[in-house]
RNA sequence: GGCCCGUUGGUCAAGCGGUUAAGACACCGCCCUUUCACGGCGGUAACAUGGGUUCAAGUCCCGUACGGGUCACCA
């Protein structure tokens, strides 16, 4: 009996920002070593110079900092598997390289050393997601790849076989599209006499039908949707749901809620699509979930300054997909937009812009005597007056005069509240003067 | 093209030989209501296809179609 100690790893290259599918690999192997107390490993695979992007570190850092996704090792943390970015460790793979080459697992090829495959037979090994799979060892896929380049780093290849073995780690996760190359990594293996780890090959996230997820199209990465106003909480667990189902009907989970639920059996084996709209579902529900002073404070910078930011706050937050939209939800305050008159026209309250005229003049007077300018107040007054049109027409046409707009954040008494006796005064009367 | 993988409503998906084929998003309708939204209720909508195996197939097997991945001194 083994009693190793579940090591997972995410292994981005620093090119970019994290995209969303990376997002999701890095998940899931947190998940699946937090759910077995085990450890989860953070390494950098930046063999190839000329790809390298400044700052694409930092960016997954703070990515994966943003999500509550902790790493146990990797660079800036240490560990006792170090070090964790992979141009520090080229005289490890050069050492083992050389090695291979002594079992025959690999040869000079000119400048760089290449791995040896076998001409006939095939070579089988187990994924946790996809069961057994064989290709035959002639196959295309399985050339005699270059092991370490002539500027004496390791191709992903090599490194990621010799990292994961001299790191301890037990279960691989990555993207279906290592699907066809995992063959030549157990070549590898085999060829050193080492233990493979278990794969848990996870299925592409596509843009739709025919295209995978990519920033060239304009799929948004991690950093643009927290830009857009996502909350890190919305896009992790709308993500863990993409190609992983817990089974049951339940959807929303915390991420320590996820490593209580995940399980490899759950993960498809099919694409799924990336789908925004859903996107928005999650992420309206966890900024209702807010503490109201929080989303306050996170929206505050979009308000206009002259009212009052909580009361405009409460009214946005039950209403809002994401926090970037506050701002234009918010804008009637800071002024009235151009709007036809036929917005005053309304069937269900019996209203036409000759009419509003009239409801309006009638009701500057009333309102300008009123004291009580609240929600409540106003609403109460509003309700009750004695002029021969409908409660519903009275505010209605109100909404219409004060916010330019026939859909707003809250009601037209409220909104007047916000705004105050003299704006909403000042409001009206220029309503008045556009008939 | 070779090799590999996939295919349940528009989308995410449950299902693991016997179900009226869940649920969620979206959409539509109704209710609630000071508009919209929220909330409540309801509705439209799916097993790619052809053969097997079986008393019985979305579930197992084979073919076909369609889609994807891969075949770099990129990961």
């Amino acid at each position: 009996m083994s009693h190793t100690e579940v090591r997972t790893r995410f292994a981005p290259s620093p090119t970019g920002y994290m995209h969303i599918g990376g997002l999701r690999t890095a998940l899931y192997a947190y998940l699946i070593a937090k759910r077995a107390g085990g450890k989860f490993l953070l390494r950098i695979e930046d063999t190839d110079q000329a790809r390298y992007v400044e700052g694409a570190i930092d960016a997954i850092l703070r990515s994966l900092d943003d999500c509550g996704i902790v790493f146990d090792e990797g660079p800036g943390k240490g560990g006792s598997f170090g070090p964790y970015v992979q141009t520090e460790r080229s005289e490890i793979y050069r050492e083992y390289a050389e090695k291979l080459v002594s079992l025959g697992g690999a040869y000079r090829d000119g400048g760089v050393i290449r791995q040896r495959v076998p001409k006939e037979g095939e070579t089988t090994y187990h994924d946790e997601v996809f069961g057994v799979l064989t290709t035959p060892n002639n196959s295309p896929s399985l050339d005699e790849n270059v092991l370490l380049k002539s500027d004496g780093l390791p191709t992903y290849n090599f490194a990621n076989v010799i990292d994961d073995h001299l790191m301890g780690i037990t279960h691989v996760v990555r993207g279906s599209e290592y699907l066809s190359s995992t063959p030549k990594y157990k070549l590898l293996y085999d060829a050193f006499g080492w233990e493979m780890p278990k794969n848990i090959t996870v299925p592409l996230v596509m843009r739709d039908a025919t295209h995978k997820l990519s920033k060239r199209a304009g799929d948004p990465t991690y950093e643009d949707l927290t830009t857009q106003g996502y909350l890190p909480e919305a896009i992790l667990n709308y993500v863990a749901l993409l190609g992983w189902s817990p089974g049951g009907e339940r959807e929303f989970y915390t991420l320590p809620e996820l490593v209580e639920a995940f399980t490899i059996a759950g993960i498809s084996k099919s694409p799924a699509l990336f789908d925004i709209v859903k996107l928005n579902y999650f992420n309206s529900h966890y900024i209702r979930s807010l503490q109201a002073t929080d989303f306050t404070a996170r929206i505050a910078d979009q308000l206009p300054a002259k009212y009052d930011a909580n009361a405009i706050a409460a009214l946005l937050q039950g209403r809002l997909e994401k926090l970037a939209d506050a701002k234009g939800a918010a804008a009637f305050f800071e002024s009235v937009p151009e709007y036809s008159l036929e917005l005053y026209t309304n069937k269900k309250a019996k209203t036409s812009p000759e009419l509003a005229s009239e409801i309006l003049q009638k009701l500057l007077p009333v309102l300008s005597t009123h004291d009580d300018w609240t929600d409540e107040g106003l609403f109460e007054l509003l309700g009750n007056l004695d002029d021969g049109y409908s409660k519903n027409a009275r505010l209605w046409v109100l909404r219409i005069a004060i916010t330019g707009q026939a859909v707003t954040p809250g009601g037209a008494t409220a909104i007047a509240a916000i705004l105050g006796k003299a704006e909403t005064l000042h409001r009206i009367s220029a309503a008045i003067g556009r008939f």
